[in-house]
DNA sequence: GAAAACTATACGACCGGTCGTGCTTATTTA
DNA sequence: TAAATAAGCACGACCGGTCGTATAGTTTTC
């Protein structure tokens, strides 16, 4: 975190500040992230954080980025650890309740809550965010199609609606887990997808049998 | 809207102002919503809505009820007036999307934004947004289970899970149409839940043939 | 003329951002 | 090796601006 008081030099210490930026963002927004709170909760000066963004656009991006990370972190590497196809599919949509289930983020979800939050706010923050989120429904679009490939998918699947059936129900879950029963959240996120993999994959063997 | 002409007046300004209210919130959230800049869209000083509503709080209480009056008026009525069943729940979720497609609102669905914005704040307006969202929710799964109570979906269907379904297609589809490609958006949430409801539905004749 | 609706003005708090200063550290110099 | 110097970093103080809010005064309406 700090050193001797200081924000300090070497990007160690300055992705643990990005961390911060994450979490507080997540939960006031990143146009409602204050430098001064932000500094506050760092031990730092408001004026040491401009030292190393110039600007706070500079640091919405960055924090932006860092979220980025913690998503490839918690939630695309551990999909990608399974047998490619249903079960990738599946591992992803599971990590990715995980992470909202452990509360890392106190709002949720940083993209969802972003997202929505520069929907109709032109400017280089949303192009960030645009760009994310594509490349996101690419990666998804990118697995479902390789499922069908495979052959554990029906060959006549309609891949971009599949995606966005299965991001969907992760948006809603990351909403409904903090302004209703979030265990409901989880629990309808997953059996969803669970009912619509095993409609429509061929071989029952590659889903678990059912959800408690 | 009293007889008494001087409070009709009062009235009048106060309904356009929470209309403008509505615009704004969902441009820049809940919290973003500066009295200075709705006075100076409204033409009226600052001051005086700050005579009307004591505080910002209660503006912003009194837009969430404004927002969902207009969603009662363009999703729930509409909705209603298609006969109960599969076809209501379908007539329901056309009527969500024709709603974001029109794009009365800037920045997509008021709802979504400010459930996001608001997830991480305990408060009155946090409150009243989970209340709103509970009376929603228990809406759809009231038509759900109507529909499952008329034979026209199966006996042993999941309520909740089908209205956590369908809710989910219409969030993400306020999202995507903002971030991505909005014509995409609305056919995807369109067509899923089509296909969605004709595999459930016994009775394929109760759904539109297809989409283009 | 009284009451209601509206406005002008001001206040303190906080915002993003800048600036000059002192401290820490690394490099140079003898 | 020790002193001197240069450079980089973090700090407090401060700027103009905007925020929500309060109060006093003006206009409108009956």
């Amino acid at each position: 975190m700090t050193v001797d008081g200081r924000l300090a030099r070497g990007d160690r210490t300055r992705s643990a500040a990005l961390d911060a930026a994450v979490v507080l963002a997540t939960e006031v927004g990143l146009d409602g992230l204050s430098l001064a709170r932000l500094a506050g909760i760092l031990g730092v000066s408001k004026s040491g954080l401009f030292a190393h963004w110039r600007s706070k656009e500079a640091l919405q991006l960055a924090t932006v980025d860092r979220a980025v990370e913690q998503w490839q972190e918690r939630i695309v590497e551990p999909g990608l650890r399974a047998p490619a196809g249903v079960r990738r599919l599946w591992a992803l949509h599971q990590a990715r309740i995980d992470f909202y289930a452990a509360r890392v983020l106190p709002g949720g979800c940083f993209f969802a809550s972003t997202d929505f939050e520069y929907n109709a706010r032109p400017g280089p923050v949303r192009d960030r965010l645009a760009e994310v989120f594509g490349r996101w429904t690419a990666f998804l679009e990118r697995l479902v199609r390789e499922t069908v490939d495979a052959g554990e998918l029906p060959a006549g699947t309609d891949v971009p609606l599949l995606a966005y059936e299965i991001d969907a129900l992760g948006i809603a879950a990351a909403m409904r887990s903090r302004l209703m029963d979030p265990d409901a959240a989880y629990r309808h996120a997953r059996q969803s997808l669970l009912d619509r993999l095993r409609a429509l994959c061929p071989d029952p063997t590659l889903l678990p049998e059912g959800l408690s």
